[in-house]
DNA sequence: GTCTATAGCCCGATAGAC
DNA sequence: GTCTATCGGGCTATAGAC
């Protein structure tokens, strides 16, 4: 996406350390408020190098996110890709059951790996997208374009499969519901936590809300 | 909550108008970026009678929760008092059916009256809510007290007559789903606005909504 | 209660030496 | 590429007249 003339190793460095500092910063704070001071100092670099790198404090908030979609689409191309497969394979007619198994279990992957990879694992991640998502600006767009695009048309592609007879916006619906129930984990994490009494969200947790969200989804995507 | 020595109409006509501007400036910037200089113009008020009324910014912001909060509660209180009524009755035994009907149409009221009272006629409030649930300081605490967790316990109070096999850390995790289900319409409203190609969200969106909200919470709330 | 005027601070951007 | 130093703008908070 870059890769100008081969910078130096030194300059890749402090350009990356500046990029994980703001990921947090941002994530933490927001746009607005979040300080490019503060920024330099976790990255341990100096503040002017901001400027130097990413030209502007929107600049670095916009490398922030191409850096981001870049690595989230690497790590949902797998069951991405699995997907493609499965519509892509020809109609062979079969039972309902057979139907099923053979577009529900991706399905759920997807989700469950957009909970687990992106929600879990990479927590500043999704504080990013929810903020932007709130108050879309130019990021949004990437994003959209980048990563929430593919997965709603994958989405919906699994969904026509397993309910031929419903209209398509119906079906967008659907896939609006179970991507943000996917997104729950986090937009709703802080008073689901008081609600249940958690103090933090460690394994047992995770494997509670996971199970959870698969049969939520299951019963959302078959229910009549 | 407050009324002091009884003010003068003229200070409380001042002091409600620039609640509504910063009600609506906070929704749109978030509290860091609002700007005091644009919510006192668009309140035609003098900047320095913030101040005056509300000591400091965060004054203001937490003065701007405090009236929704008495605002919320007064809307929701029909139907929660409903529900503490529906709940309180006496346990007579009776088939799955009954039950059901006698439970679950409280609940589809509260989340319906949360989707369309709070989300949609009042957008600001939901732009609150979110904003502050996801980075929560002193207002949360209020919100939660205030409106949040009246809500939580009737919606598992309602679940565990509606799954009474069910041990009480699924049915409040089910009660989470269910209510940022309800949130959703607002959370994940940038995504499915481009997903389903609308511009806008009119009398016709809001129908589907609320139609595809009752099938999913009837959904999650009853199904295996 | 309302207004004007401004103090005082913080922040992003950048010039210029190395 | 990296650093120091600083400029200039915008912000909240407030002093003080009415």
């Amino acid at each position: 996406m870059e890769k100008k003339s081969r910078p130096s190793p030194r300059g890749e460095s402090t350009r990356d350390a500046l990029l994980d500092a703001a990921t947090v910063v941002f994530a933490r704070e927001g746009f607005g408020p979040a300080n490019l001071r503060e920024i330099a100092e976790a990255a341990a670099a100096n503040q002017a190098l901001i400027g130097y790198h990413f030209h502007s404090k929107e600049g670095l908030y916009l490398a922030v996110f191409e850096r981001m979609i870049g690595q989230i689409r690497l790590a949902l191309s797998p069951v991405l890709a699995a997907i493609d497969q499965a519509l892509a394979a020809p109609e062979v007619p079969c039972p309902p059951e057979a139907r099923t198994d053979r577009y529900l279990q991706p399905l759920l992957d997807l989700v469950q790996g957009i909970l687990v990879h992106m929600i879990y694992e990479h927590p500043a991640w999704g504080e990013l997208v929810l903020r932007e998502q709130q108050s879309p600006g130019a990021a949004y767009d990437l994003l959209y374009a980048g990563v929430i695009d593919r997965n709603h048309k994958a989405l919906v592609g699994l969904l026509r499969k397993l309910r031929p007879q419903e209209d398509l916006e119906h079906v967008r619906l659907l896939a609006a519901a179970i991507a943000s129930q996917a997104l729950a984990i986090r937009h709703y994490r802080v008073p689901m936590m008081r609600l249940l009494q958690w103090d933090a969200i460690g394994d047992r947790e995770l494997d509670l809300m996971k199970a959870q969200n698969r049969r939520n989804t299951t019963l959302l995507a078959l229910g009549d």
